[in-house]
DNA sequence: GTGCAAAGTTGCACTTAGTGTAAATACGTG
DNA sequence: CACGTATTTACACTAAGTGCAACTTTGCAC
């Protein structure tokens, strides 16, 4: 019966691996709030998390990885918002919606705490790189998938390029702005952040940039003025 | 004598330093080439370089990070360009002239063998990304600077990593479409890649993109329609 | 040139990361 | 419950990265 489900409960053997997994990043986040970067090591997460130091690296290839799973996990849900996309609609559009859907604080949460503990550190800012890449790559193959096989591959790697930038763009100015402030203005913020810099993608960047943008200002780039 | 000339020639010791890192910088590509990734460890390429272990970590903090040093290279090159530039020019302007510094031979010459042998590496790709990464900080700088410490601080930051982003997708389908080829047709095959990323940048990524871009097309983007 | 201080290099010792392997344990199914 | 398989663990080992003190080279003044 579980097979024919289609919430395809994973089998208790899944379960317990996603448990010991997520067990395992909480203690890694658990430790840098405790202890600060770079004041931890491996063991002290394995042992955190009631798990040898071996499992640990069943599990992740290294101590930063375990920290960027939480960016990992924020991107999958973009992801997957933009994936459920219909796939006729602008793929602008599609990905601005995408992008809100992360200005919501039980998606947010965890990164911006990740954001505020982290702010220099060389090896963990890598690792955070190499997950907005991972999720660059799987935007390019979505996109690919909507728009055809034939869709011209500059285009499709500039793109998703840019729309990752926007959002790092979006996500950076807000924190900066904002720290890990999650009110409701906070976020509204931060959305607003999100449609102005999909918008500049939609637009050009041609405007030389307003002095200041007026956080107030009712999601100028909001109509859907750039179909493909 | 030598502290009045402009050309500044950096006093021995300096010259030694940068010889030295080079030195490693060129060990490190010699045992990537001769070995193949990960086939090598620090100390190889410490004693093919003729100089210790520990002097190695004085001059990279990783291996990964010697081996980076080269798309370093490639990126300070642009963003020298990038500098030179008028400051009333516009700034995609700017940003277009100086990628089209990197379709040199010289210059891409390492970077593109760079790319044949390490299409495959998590450690090495998080470097790269962190080369590419710092380049966008440093572009950020520079057109604060151009455009004045008031200009919005988003718009700044989703344009400097979409042209990054634009210079990434243009060298990427350049590498796969061409490999390590820097013939001139290649060369310009890539000068053409840019011009039309860095287009897309300009105008919006609004066009469903043409199903071929077809490499012959005088340079769709490139006057100057997109002025800031 | 001689001597001296500062900069750079090296060797050594040490902690931690990361991996292979094989034994032990937990799980799911019949 | 018992059996096969997935997972965890212990152990051993190589290599990364760092602090420190001794040593060598360089730049400079005399």
């Amino acid at each position: 019966m579980s097979t024919t489900d289609t919430t395809a409960l994973p089998s208790r053997r899944e379960q317990n691996k996603l448990a010991t997994r997520q067990a395992i990043a909480d203690a890694a986040l658990a430790m840098l709030r405790s202890r600060g970067v770079g004041n931890f090591t491996v063991e002290d997460i394995a042992e955190e998390a009631g798990v040898s130091r071996r499992t640990f690296f069943n599990y992740f290839p290294s101590l930063e990885a375990a920290l960027a799973s939480v960016t990992e996990g924020f991107l999958d849900h973009a992801l997957e918002q933009f994936r459920l996309r219909p796939s006729d609609e602008p793929i602008l559009d599609s990905a601005r919606a995408a992008l809100m859907a992360l200005a919501d604080p039980m998606t947010v949460s965890p990164m911006a705490e990740l954001f505020s503990l982290t702010h220099d550190n060389r090896a963990l800012v890598r690792s955070e790189l190499e997950a907005w890449d991972h999720c660059t790559t799987q935007i390019i193959d979505a996109a690919r998938r909507r728009l055809g096989p034939d869709v011209n591959e500059l285009y499709l790697r500039a793109l998703a390029g840019s729309i990752i930038s926007c959002g790092k763009a979006a996500m950076s100015v807000w924190f900066e702005q904002h720290g890990p402030d999650l009110s409701a203005e906070s976020l509204a913020s931060l959305r607003q952040h999100l449609i102005d810099a999909i918008g500049l993608l939609g637009s050009g960047f041609t405007a030389p940039a307003p002095q200041t943008p007026s956080a107030h200002s009712p999601q100028p780039a909001a109509d859907p003025q750039y179909s493909a």
